[in-house]
DNA sequence: AAAATAGTTATCCATCTGGATAACTATTTT
DNA sequence: AAAATAGTTATCCAGATGGATAACTATTTT
């Protein structure tokens, strides 16, 4: 299952703004307004749009626009896709360790006979 | 145990570039040479040292130079900072969903009887 | 000692990024 | 219909980022 370069790019990117992550938050517990995105923000709305922008192309939140209204709400299968790809390299380096433990086990076994 | 929001910053920041992932992957195969490093990857040397650079700052790498050879290893121990920060939100998530369920459940048993 | 190797430093450049303000449209509310 | 609200678009700006080349130092190797 081969992840999209660009796509993770544009994720971790995307996470790499403590707004942004503060935004995430916010979604987490519910969907929410531009105004209510931005009001904890110490920033002009059009920063705030901004980093919004950001997220959504990333993927990792989606909105609708209802009358004047635009709402957003969070994809949690995206994230899936980041926690995947650091889980997958977790895995492989405890592999690695695996082996290393062995083989130290086995060097010191030959040293010792 | 609250992060330190500059450095998931500059973790998430570092992982947002594919060259850099695959230092990482290369790095979590065992330590590396700048120039083992540099070789699959199509670039002049200056401009992968600074990708190096990031993420040695980001602290998800770390480097020792032993005659002219600087060594390169991972950190793991930074890359659980992340899947922290990934684990905790998707933990958080999860609790309002099964809120929501319980919510649901109970006005389908209202709507019932 | 000369040549080769490994990395480093200094610049330069185009593009991206995170911030701002001004001026605008579209939808409620009064 | 006027005023208020919610968001949008257009510009601008300083600084960061990802790339390059040229010229350099320090360490092996021959």
């Amino acid at each position: 299952m081969l992840e999209d370069g660009q796509a993770l790019d544009r994720m971790f990117q995307a996470l790499s703004d403590q707004s942004r992550r503060g935004m995430i938050d916010r979604l987490g517990r519910g969907p929410a307004s531009v105004t209510e995105l931005a009001q904890p923000l110490d920033m002009a709305l059009p920063t705030v749009m901004k980093h919004l922008q950001v997220l959504e192309t990333s993927g990792l939140v989606l909105s609708e626009k209802a009358g004047r209204v635009r709402t957003f709400h969070l994809r949690k299968e995206a994230l899936a896709a980041v926690e995947r790809w650091i889980t997958e390299r977790k895995a492989s380096w405890n592999r690695t360790f695996d082996r290393l433990d062995i083989f130290l086990a086995d060097a010191s076994t030959e040293t010792d006979e």
